[in-house]
DNA sequence: GAAGCTAATGTAATAAAAATACATTTATAG
DNA sequence: CTATAAATGTATTTTTATTACATTAGCTTC
């Protein structure tokens, strides 16, 4: 698939060197993208009072070949959510038009990890995961609840875990550490300086490293394998963290691909969790809370 | 935003009563959808050994006004990840394979809660949550790690908040409760038997009683407000909860909600809390961990 | 198993849409 | 204020899609 440079994002860009007329056709299309996608190209350039060849030559400067080629892109670039990326939520939005937008936010961060996320080195922390011993989950703050969640994915494995969010026991625990542990560190910016010494002091003891966190970090330099996000800046007020919800599919990713190497062999210990519950249930669903 | 019918799927169909020329438009589709989305009607029907007015009659047949129609939404329905929908982790996957099936798992997730939330209800829910004098987040097992997450969310606001994933806690918090405390409950499937009890409890005190559960389930039924979501069954082996990721995000909606509610008197609160993390890092970055 | 019917498909003509060639206008520099 | 280039528009051609109608293939009934 195409890298979709997002058409939209570049109709909008205020530093774009349009003429008066393709101007008109810019602010015709933003109108009603979705509208124009259906459009002819009569219609469009009736709707943006210029000439049809304006229309067309307007397609092609912006990369199409020519006008269907342009709504395709365009109404591709609808699709993929980036229609809200520039669109901030505002202080007079309502419940019926910030709840989109949240959601929104969140596809697209999960987009951008999909396409983002290098297979090899996922195939890698694979491998590590399945050669522990042990396995400890880090977070601090917003990234603590992350750590929790994996440590109930990863407790269906055979291999003891478990996740911790206070800075002196993670600390205790990797100055405690020995070869065949691996810490899994999760931290958004990678600069929390209790993290990166934690990760240092589980280095030195010849414990395994996996940070999942900012790339170029300070903690990413000081482990021994990388996961890194860059889910773009959280920069509005009010859009919410986005990288919890890549993180945790992260751990989903990984998680399932240790099932997936374990094979067989592990499914008769899954039953016997599933059956543990039922108890706690109105009826006998196999599904966790 | 019409639902997106999935062309594809529809395509690939088998029970699709199909006649012979129109089965072989089909085929020459999926042979190449991406390439179809930018082919002619005369090019497509050479490749598929027809004429022209049948794949037209084809296009029509699934839905669309006409050729080009069709384009736009075969095209949509390839850009939306549909592709992977209906294909579910095998055991023969690697990193390359299941990693994008899981993003697509998780992202399809997000689209159908986010088509089928009710903005009324968020409003009112925001509603409760401003009246409060006191917030409780309660989740057991794998939305343990949801309400922790939301008390972190919601620390922003004046209110006094906390989770707990304990049950004996949540029952004697639940018993102790008054009018004015607001139980926040998310449990996927609404029939863990002590988090019904538990809403019971607390509404048999008056406090309010607000659900992020499955519908028509005993705790929806025990709550005054019932936030439900169907994200479907999580019947696949291999593919994680997704639901979790639902809630989180629903829990982000809630709390942007608030916030706008709230509007400026409270920006100074959240300056102090950002400023007090500033020396927990390497440099002046302002995002959370 | 042939006549007659219906559904499916194709051929040819028409209409619609897009792209091109070229003319005109508009802006700008000298 | 003229020369020139850039921008835009008009008219035409080409491509593409649709429609009307003819043909064929597959049935049913006698």
């Amino acid at each position: 698939m195409t890298p979709p440079q997002n058409l939209l994002a570049e109709l909008a860009k205020p530093t774009q060197a349009f003429s008066k007329a393709e101007q008109k056709v810019a602010s015709a299309i933003l109108a009603n993208p979705e509208l124009t996608t259906r459009s002819s190209i009569a219609r469009l350039a009736q709707s943006a009072k210029v000439s049809e060849p304006t229309v067309n030559r307007f397609c092609k400067r912006l990369g199409a070949t020519g006008f269907p080629d342009f709504k395709l892109k365009l109404a591709l670039s609808l699709a993929s959510g980036a229609r809200f990326i520039n669109s901030a939520v505002a202080e007079d939005d309502t419940a019926p038009t910030f709840t989109p937008k949240i959601f929104n936010a969140s596809i697209h961060a999960l987009e951008i990890t999909r396409d983002s996320v290098d297979p090899k080195l996922i195939h890698h922390v694979i491998d590590e995961v399945v050669a522990s011993k042990r396995i400890y989950f880090f977070g601090q703050g917003n990234s603590g609840p992350v750590a929790l969640d994996a440590e109930f994915k990863f407790f269906r494995f055979n291999t003891p875990v478990s996740a911790h969010q206070d800075p002196l026991m993670q600390r205790m625990l990797a100055a405690a550490s020995k070869p065949g542990d691996l810490f899994v560190i999760i931290s958004y910016t990678g600069r929390t300086i209790e993290l990166v010494e934690t990760a240092r002091l589980a280095r030195d003891s010849l414990a395994t490293v996996i940070s999942i966190t900012a790339p170029a970090s300070p903690l990413a330099r000081a482990s021994d394998l990388a996961i890194t996000l860059d889910v773009g800046e959280d920069t509005d007020e009010y859009l919410p963290m986005t990288s919890r919800l890549a993180q945790l599919t992260l751990l989903d990713v990984i998680a399932t691909g240790v099932t997936l190497r374990q094979g067989q062999a592990h499914l008769p210990h899954l039953a016997r969790i599933k059956k543990s519950l039922t108890s706690t249930r109105f009826d006998n669903s196999e599904q966790d809370a």
